[in-house]
DNA sequence: CTGTTAGCGCCTTCAT
DNA sequence: ATGAAGGCGCTAACAG
């Protein structure tokens, strides 16, 4: 029960592997009634490619490589899953790598996606330096950054504007007739919390209010990290009346300390997160948030790989999409 | 800037290609100095092996293909997670494909992962029928199935026991003194549904409850599916003072319902959930629920996978595994 | 211990 | 419009 070749096809018919694999090909030079018992013999047999031959004689093997920090996390899962569709419609298949956050691993991904000769790379790092994306644009790989971008270095990327979901989040407090607005941000080594941040501040800055310092902490990544700066912000005096969070995760946290201490959401405290993760609706006070629109990043992201990888390249794509805000009942 | 080949150590050792390739596969029969020189000069040009080459020769591309029904759900995201972490052990790449719940799509994925020539196949189907299964067998492809089975159909496979699942949830309900209890299960074209109904019916049976069919609902596989049988529940008379549910999302709308009834939680009615998935510790009122080993049952499944894979078959494997009740605040 | 020979399945010349 | 030859990078078989 061996897998069907061209070869197959070629003895079959009585024509040579060579018009075989033209004629599967769609080249113009065959003949067309030729083409036609091609055709069908292929059918018939069921004939498959084998795509390690095609890729050692071509270089191409028709795979994308995506290297996510964390598939369980739903944001990140959303992504791969977006991704994969992308890819999908064009024949492109995925190989997955999860660095669980972890700088060495993330070098080590890379690796491995060079020895699986992907045409291309999607990378979505969270925490990494530089150093691994120097390293890339050293193989000549194609490949864009998602959700992430690093200001000094010329790279392709496709991020979310995180800016303007910071201003987004803090404006809609601001017109809900919130001024003691804490943030919760994430560690400023992360780029989309640097946006959030500046987001934030600007909107205060808009509107006369001033910065509260003790109302800004930026280490927060986890609902644990959210937890614990929640639980001191909710203590504090006076405390907020509203909190800004680094993501929906984050946010999850704040809002267990919030209820701990026998306050309301949003009547004592309103929240806002952000990435619009799956379960942030079905919260029991379902989550305002900021929606990324993670399905058009995806897309945009293959189209750029696939233009790189056919060799249309005309210098680095920088590509940042408006974000909008979901206004759920937790403000 | 071409990619270094075996040809090239070759030439600048003057070893032959061939020895060059005993020498870094570690193979026997190389001269301790000779391997010393070739491994040094590998390192020097920092070779990496073609796997394509490879696996056109020997038709082993070190590379498994995995099937889920939905990447985005922090559900299969683990599990996908979690098989990527074994399958790295043994220096297995992934390839991914997400079939959106979808049939089709997932006899697509088969096709795909075929012509992808994965060594081994993982896959966690939903709710498709057995032909996928059945075209598999006769495809000669190692495979095995995650999380769910056929009990008609001879197969390796790797759970988690369901039926004890459902006897842990409802006994500690009993426990905790609940006599109506209601389950809200998932479709019965689903393996794990069957098992958790089963255990639910024998945990009743054996504290002398009879079973309330009013009680008993079959076809929640979402929030929204949750909600809505929630919603409903919560207004019959009586009402259930504890809730099974099928799953943690089917939680999250049913635990909304029961709130928007003015109800509290575990007050005026428990829920128990299903899986375990990240975001259930950290709910408002975090969630009792069961969970399952996804860990275990990545590892094992990769090791039945590996074992096939090298020819080491003997017979089917069968593995349930034992689940866990993790009692947080919702009861 | 090491080298030679022979493909794996496919596609790209070049010839016919 | 078709065929023959060569090779992508690697490994397995057989010599020496």
């Amino acid at each position: 029960m061996r897998r069907v070749t061209l070869r197959d096809i070629a003895t079959e018919t009585g024509f040579s592997i060579n018009t075989v694999s033209r004629a599967l090909n769609g080249k113009p030079e065959v003949g067309h009634d030729t083409r036609k018992i091609i055709l069908e013999k292929a059918a018939e047999l069921d004939y498959r490619p084998n795509k390690l031959a095609r890729g050692l004689r071509s270089s191409r093997t028709h795979t994308l490589g995506v290297i996510v920090a964390d598939v369980a996390n739903p944001y990140f899962g959303g992504l791969v899953k977006r991704l994969h569709e992308a890819a999908r419609r064009y024949n492109y298949s995925i190989i997955l790598q999860d660095t669980d956050e972890d700088y060495l691993r993330e070098v080590e991904a890379v690796q491995v996606m060079l020895a699986e000769h992907v045409d291309g790379l999607v990378i979505t790092p969270v925490q990494t330096d530089e150093a691994t994306i120097i390293r890339f644009k050293e193989s000549r790989l194609p490949f864009v950054l998602l959700g992430r971008h690093f200001d000094d270095l010329e790279t392709d990327y496709v991020t979310q504007d995180d800016e303007q979901g910071g201003r987004l989040a803090t404006e809609h407090l601001i017109k809900r007739g919130h001024e003691r607005i804490a943030f919760v941000g994430g560690p400023l080594s992360i780029s989309c919390a640097v946006g959030r941040l500046r987001g934030y501040e600007q909107a205060l800055n808009e509107h006369g209010i001033c910065l509260n310092p003790q109302f800004v902490s930026t280490r927060s990544v986890t609902t644990e990290d959210g937890y614990n700066v929640g639980k001191s912000l909710v203590k504090s005096k006076p405390r907020p009346s509203a909190i800004f969070a680094f993501s929906d995760f984050v946010s999850l946290g704040v809002m267990r300390a919030i209820r701990e201490e026998g306050l309301e959401i949003p009547e004592d405290i309103a929240i806002v997160g952000y990435d619009d993760v799956s379960f942030a609706s079905c919260l029991s006070v379902p989550l305002t948030t900021v929606h990324i629109p993670r399905k058009e990043m995806a897309e945009i992201a293959v189209d750029i790989l696939r233009a790189k990888i056919d060799g249309n390249v005309d210098g680095a794509k920088h590509v940042k999409l408006p974000v909008g805000l979901v206004v759920r009942q937790s403000t």
